[in-house]
DNA sequence: GCACTTGGTGTATTAATAACACAATAGTAT
DNA sequence: ATACTATTGTGTTATTAATACACCAAGTGC
């Protein structure tokens, strides 16, 4: 991925400015066309992927790191964010510690440290997003949860565990808000409850289910032009929508 | 707490050993009289008061690295560990940095560093807990939750991230085998459950929907001796127990 | 025996979840 | 225009889970 101008380079100012051993990986979801989406990186001239990451400023909270990192690759800023685990294995980096070694000695080669990496996932709109590869890769880029590539690293298992966790939280938390457009109809917020739980849903249970919330207000005009029957248009009523982020749901699917 | 000696060996001893900028914290639970307890330590000459906590060895699982430390606090092996959030504000461990600034210059004190620290709870039998006092500290206790000691940095907060989440967990996880002695009886339980939810609950239906997860044992015989009526012995059934806590149990308090 | 405390069990009521059927609408094909 | 079809909206019933509540049993102290 670098060559050896660009590693030192890179090396001298992680050294300077970022925490040692300790990294941020995101596991970005985003829903577009009833599919479920992750943002994915493919390295330079290796060709492997990764999810996107990268280090903590030497003064900076996590959670802005995390914010930092995600603008970079999205382009959007205050995106919804949660960190879920911290990956602790010193086998974990393993791969990478081998990385340029004919470069550069250990002891200045900022890859081959080992690397805490503190999962954060997050949720964003879609069409919002402009996917950007950072220094390292050649490509940024959406792909189908159910068609990812093969990552590096444990990558596989920090996506399956953000995905976990998100299920986890579609019992007690609103989820929604973040990923769908402004306005959008109930069979489409349906379809992204049954791709985040990979299971069917009751359409009129569903309906009744979400509305019981009390955080979706139905717009005047149901929407047009669509081949059928014209469905009502729904948006989230933000007050209570946060209400509910904080006061927790109460039931299960 | 350190003279400077002890301190000078304290530092060279950590920078080779230890993972830079990343601690330890824990919040032991434990269950004795009906209270619920948490362990704490105090700090030597200072007199104030900390959650038990430490570093990683450089080649070290963090998780291994929290069930070491809580060896040396607990004596027990083999505890009921769980992480559940990275604390990663710079200014969270901004009052340690200025300790000992008159004994070593900032490069060379280890405290002088940012620290991140990774929170983990654990879950203990009380009775076999033996509290043991690290280097640091005076004396290591267990204080009721009611009545807890005010704690340096960002402690409180920790524990009550902790408790916060043991009682989320409460919603899809069997909680109770690694807090209650071997046999119990039905009351017993339900007085852990009443203590972490901080509510009192129905005698009858507590009794109903703990059988209904199929993860108690009735043993034979009730327990004689006390005053007033024999009540049943109950002990977990380990195999349900470890699959309900794969699968999660349903329903919320 | 009697009062008192604690523990065990059952039943009626209410709320939540799941299963299911039909009517309305906007386009498409003829 | 008419029938057809896919899709959306809504209501009703059955099942299951949660809640509220009342009685009986066993041991202690008097």
């Amino acid at each position: 991925m670098f060559n050896k101008q660009e590693l030192i380079d890179f090396c001298n100012n992680a050294r300077e400015n970022f925490l040692s051993h300790i990294s941020i990986d995101c596991v970005v979801f985003g829903f577009h066309e009833g599919q479920l989406k992750v943002l994915v990186l493919k390295m330079k001239n290796e060709g492997s992927w990764y999810l996107p990451g990268g280090f903590v400023l030497k003064n900076e909270p996590i959670d802005e790191a995390a914010n930092r990192i995600l603008k970079d690759r999205t382009g959007l800023d205050e995106i919804f964010l949660q960190q879920f685990h911290v990956f602790g294995d010193p086998e974990r980096s393993r791969p990478h510690n081998e990385m340029y070694k004919d470069y550069l000695p250990p002891a200045e080669n900022w890859f081959a440290n080992r690397f805490l990496t503190i999962g954060y996932y997050a949720l964003v709109d879609f069409v919002h997003v402009n996917p950007t590869p950072d220094s390292h890769s050649e490509l940024c880029a959406w792909y189908d949860l159910a068609d990812m590539p093969n990552m590096e690293l444990d990558h596989a298992t920090i996506l399956k565990t953000a995905l976990d966790t998100l299920r986890l939280q579609l019992n007690y938390q609103p989820i929604g808000y973040n990923l769908m457009p402004k306005e959008f109809t109930m069979p489409e917020l349906q379809k992204l409850y049954e791709t985040i739980l990979n299971q069917k849903l009751d359409r009129r249970n569903f309906q009744r289910r979400m509305l019981a919330f009390g955080i979706l207000n139905r717009s005047e005009q149901p929407r047009k032009g669509g081949a059928h029957k014209a469905p009502f248009l729904y948006s989230f009523d933000l007050d209570n929508y946060q209400n509910a982020l904080k006061e927790g749901l109460k039931g299960g699917w």
